[in-house]
DNA sequence: TTGTAGGCGTTATCAT
DNA sequence: ATGATAACGCCTACAA
């Protein structure tokens, strides 16, 4: 591999011209830069990155921490992170945190030792606190799908409460008055938000929360089946579902098909999310959609402009959700 | 940021001897380790890895290209390789080549740049000649789903063909002989080997290839309700559906139903991969396994022995696909 | 076992 | 506009 020692001497020019026509942040005489470009060429030299980072302090890398490589959320969020950033020659690092405090503080420090310009996070056990402690480092932090005050120009999130009022109107305007609702995990404060929004609808309507018809899912297809079947078990009825996300809607009427139950008719389901497959769901989920890919767009145009300086970018920090209106939910009465 | 230099201060050693305890390659005396653990916690030292990678000319970082970042196939793929390498200690940068060669050939080149200190590539649109000239260069080159020649033993793949071939003998030993099926593109060799085996199957049981009944996809759900809906503007008439992969069988699926065609009565359909979702389709779909994240997980390992030298690591290079019985298929007589 | 010193390939600050 | 030269933080012969 060619240096560009090699093509200084080539083009018997210095070190640190050769360095300016490579980065081109400085006048260089046109005949000198041809020159040095030719010997670059004729060398097939390409600069070693590595040795950039370490002269420049800039790694040109951002380092990303998601729940789940896998999984229709997941999928949707890295690609629209990476289009961006790789569309500005930056690169980019995954890795996972599960869920889980311990793996998610880990994943951390694994990309903090990678020297990354900027981390995005997508983290649910770690505390405010820590975060809080976090940003105060070296490294730029930008939170996604999470609010943390004192942090709010860092974070883009989605009105998830306003996703959770509209789900549970959208499902009261059908009328229905006998309404289960399966959440995601407590802990997560997205779940926490699509309840406090259900809440918030069922009290606006006059309709009471009651304790019975409530389940707390793991935001995935079991999570779904499990809860239903609960409901079920415990003879409770209910002529409509509300799932905090798609996943546990599939998998809620899976299970309800199981049993035989008629879909919609018998039984009105709505999801959140709205991920690719919700509308190959039969009968087609009713959902909220979850912009989330135009959400990794985002933060990756905020980490452009905040760390690598680019110019006239406008940020959006606040996503709304809004109702897709499929065939999963019936009319009662 | 505290830099080896310092620690070697605090701890009056040399630089040298806190280098050893970092990588604890050579012995040092159990006293003089303590002293310069103890000095490391106290700067709250943290090796530099950039500075690492430039002098060791190791980078630990892996490449991935795969076709997108979203999608459930890519999803597992990505998370079998990244939990191997993670646990390894190696980070993962990944990028995307969206099937077309001039994507693909950029997203190697930028992930080159970046020194990476392997390459692991599903790439679908370069050319075989391509692959062999890149794996001649500096960096070690891994194929996942890609057989090619004279690079066998940097390959990790499924026996597609085979998987072509159980399909299609499924459909027939329910009684099916009018069968249609979609193919995902042409030019991707995974398309090719699954077409392959079924007409292989075909041959086998004397049932005639009909080029009527064959349509090009894109092994999303547009190709399966396109692939479909153009069988049935030509007034064709087939019992079965094979799909080569879910995404399309999904796509016929809600197409189908949309036809007011009854599942599986009229139309008994199978797909390819088993993706999560493929069991949550109504009805269940059936369909042949690909083992994706076990192969990720596979081909972290090959490059984990080859390229950083553990010991002791069983590779399989061939991954047999086996049939997921389910709903989605009737008998037919 | 420990220390010395040169090198990894750039960038960036000075002069000139 | 161009050239020396000192960082950048670490690894690794080689020497002691």
């Amino acid at each position: 591999m060619a240096t560009i020692y090699q093509v200084s001497e080539l083009a018997s020019v210095s070190l640190a011209t050769v360095s300016r026509v490579i980065n081109n942040n400085a006048r260089v005489s046109d005949k000198t830069r041809q020159k040095v470009l030719d010997a670059m060429a004729e060398l097939g030299y390409r600069p070693n990155s590595i040795a950039q980072s370490l002269a420049s302090n800039c790694t040109n890398s951002v380092g990303i921490l998601v729940s789940e490589l896998h999984g229709p959320f997941f999928g949707q969020m890295m690609a629209g992170i990476e289009a961006e950033l790789r569309a500005a020659g930056k690169h980019v690092i995954f890795t996972t945190g599960h869920s889980e405090e311990d793996k998610e503080k880990d994943g951390i420090d694994f990309l903090i030792s990678r020297n990354c310009d900027a981390l995005i996070l997508h983290v649910e056990a770690v505390t405010d606190d820590y975060l809080l402690e976090l940003s105060k480092g070296d490294i730029p932090v930008y939170l996604m799908s999470r609010l943390v005050d004192g942090l709010n120009e860092r974070c883009i999130s989605l009105d998830n409460e306003l996703g959770g009022y509209l789900a549970t109107q959208t499902i009261i305007e059908q009328g229905h008055s006998d309404i289960a609702y399966i959440a995601g995990p407590k802990f997560k404060p997205d779940s926490q938000d699509r309840l406090a929004g259900h809440k918030r609808a069922l009290a606006n309507f006059n309709i009471p929360f009651n304790e019975e018809l409530y389940f707390e899912g793991d935001f995935k297809e079991t999570g779904g089946s499990d809860g239903l079947k609960s409901f079920i078990e415990h003879k409770k009825s209910f002529s409509a579902l509300i799932c905090a996300n798609d996943e546990m809607a599939s998998g809620a009427m899976t299970y309800a098909r199981e049993l035989g139950l008629a879909l919609p008719e018998q039984l009105s389901i709505i999801g959140f999310d709205n991920i690719i497959f919700s509308k190959h769901i039969h009968p087609k989920l009713s959902t909220i959609d979850n912009p989330i890919f135009e959400m990794g767009h985002m933060t990756a145009k905020l980490v452009l402009r905040d760390v690598y300086k680019k110019k006239d970018l406008l940020i959006k920090h606040f996503f709304e959700p809004k109702l897709i209106a499929r065939d999963s939910i019936a009319h009662l009465g």
